[in-house]
DNA sequence: TAACATGATGGTAGTGTCTAACACATGAGT
DNA sequence: ACTCATGTGTTAGACACTACCATCATGTTA
């Protein structure tokens, strides 16, 4: 309740955008992703098929979210350098999610369920599973930036860039059985076992706030 | 040269089927995935759009090479359960590696500058590198499957789920370096190295033919 | 050899995603 | 009020992909 000084266009725009991707999620889990045209969310959302596209470049994106790429890069950024890449990285992952599923006010509420929602027909729609992997490969490259690993040796690089993907692979995993349980487990904690599971306990049992 | 008895019908068919795929390969490359339409590759090939939609699903699958899975979840399978997962599973993509890459005839350079070419494209394209992320998953699938984790509990499928994305993630890596490297670096060794750099070197340190 | 069955190919029409260009209306700043 | 910017609608179009039918070569059987 801070950086508020919305012009009236500005909250029509947002409010529209709102109103078609909750539009479009709604009919995708109640018909299926193909079963539904961009044509039929338009008229959904009482709007016409080229706003939908002004608004979201493709149909899948009506239903990607953006990963908080910043926030997990300024996690891994924050780290300590001498602690094991997987365990920088996991750290980072672990902390964001904390800090995305943690609040719970009545709005929280709604946020994550939409985002199960989107989740949902991310994990089962092979197109939009398709360009949620790649998305998660723009979040690699924004990690390991952040680790600082690039200018150096091209080794050491090479290095980063397959421990950021093992990584994310296994947060991956983590969400998919974070949406099959329908969000009762913790998030963290799923991100937690999984790490534990590709990359040994001790990479990520002592998980303190420091 | 063993199982050898293709009709005639079934020699053009192949043969249509490779000429499509080459001079698809071929325009991608030349002149940008996007760029050239499936008309194109049709009339370069001398057949009609028809025939390659019949030979090929989407225009993607044009360049979309089919990872060895069969030989991959066999190698899983035949692995020693006492080991570790991540051991299980980085033997068994570095052994797949070492046999897929490993011919040295005139044949045998041909298909590995053709598959080199399909990666190229594949990483530099994101509608491809998205569906290549895709049929990974398809992968890890059967590799959970081939380790045979699935009935027990479902805590123990979730492990062997998580190990084998990152693995997965740690293959893919080496793949994108290995196509930087033009293919000069072997690919076995590669994926040996970006496991190392994920899980620790005495996570595969020991690789031996035995 | 002749007739039939099978399967590969081409043509046409159509749907759906997405883009480009132009016109219209409404809120913002002077 | 006047202008300007911007969100929106309409239309036309390219392209990926599908459904359906016609055609013709190949393999098989009589």
């Amino acid at each position: 309740m801070s950086e508020r000084q919305p012009n009236l266009r500005e909250r029509r725009r947002s409010e529209t955008r709102r109103l078609v991707q909750a539009h479009a999620v709604r009919l995708f889990s109640e018909h299926g992703y193909d079963a539904v045209t961009v044509a039929d969310v338009a008229g959904a959302a009482g709007v016409s098929s080229m706003t939908v596209y002004r608004h979201f470049p493709t149909k899948e994106d009506l239903v990607l979210i953006d990963q908080p790429a910043q926030l997990i890069a300024e996690h891994v950024a924050a780290s300590s350098a001498t602690q094991p890449l997987v365990r920088r990285i996991g750290s980072a992952l672990i902390d964001a999610a904390t800090a995305s599923t943690g609040g719970n006010g009545d709005e929280q509420a709604a946020n994550e369920r939409f985002l199960l929602d989107c989740l949902r027909l991310m994990v089962s729609t092979p197109a939009l599973r398709a360009r949620h992997l790649d998305s998660q490969y723009a979040l690699q490259q924004a990690i390991v930036e952040a680790l600082g690993k690039d200018a150096t040796d091209p080794d050491a690089a090479f290095r980063a860039q397959a421990a950021t993907s093992a990584c994310l692979a296994a947060m991956h995993t983590a969400l998919t059985r974070w949406v099959e349980d329908d969000g009762r487990t913790g998030l963290p904690d799923l991100i937690a076992r999984a790490l534990a599971a590709s990359f040994g306990d001790d990479a990520v049992a002592t998980h303190r706030k420091d």
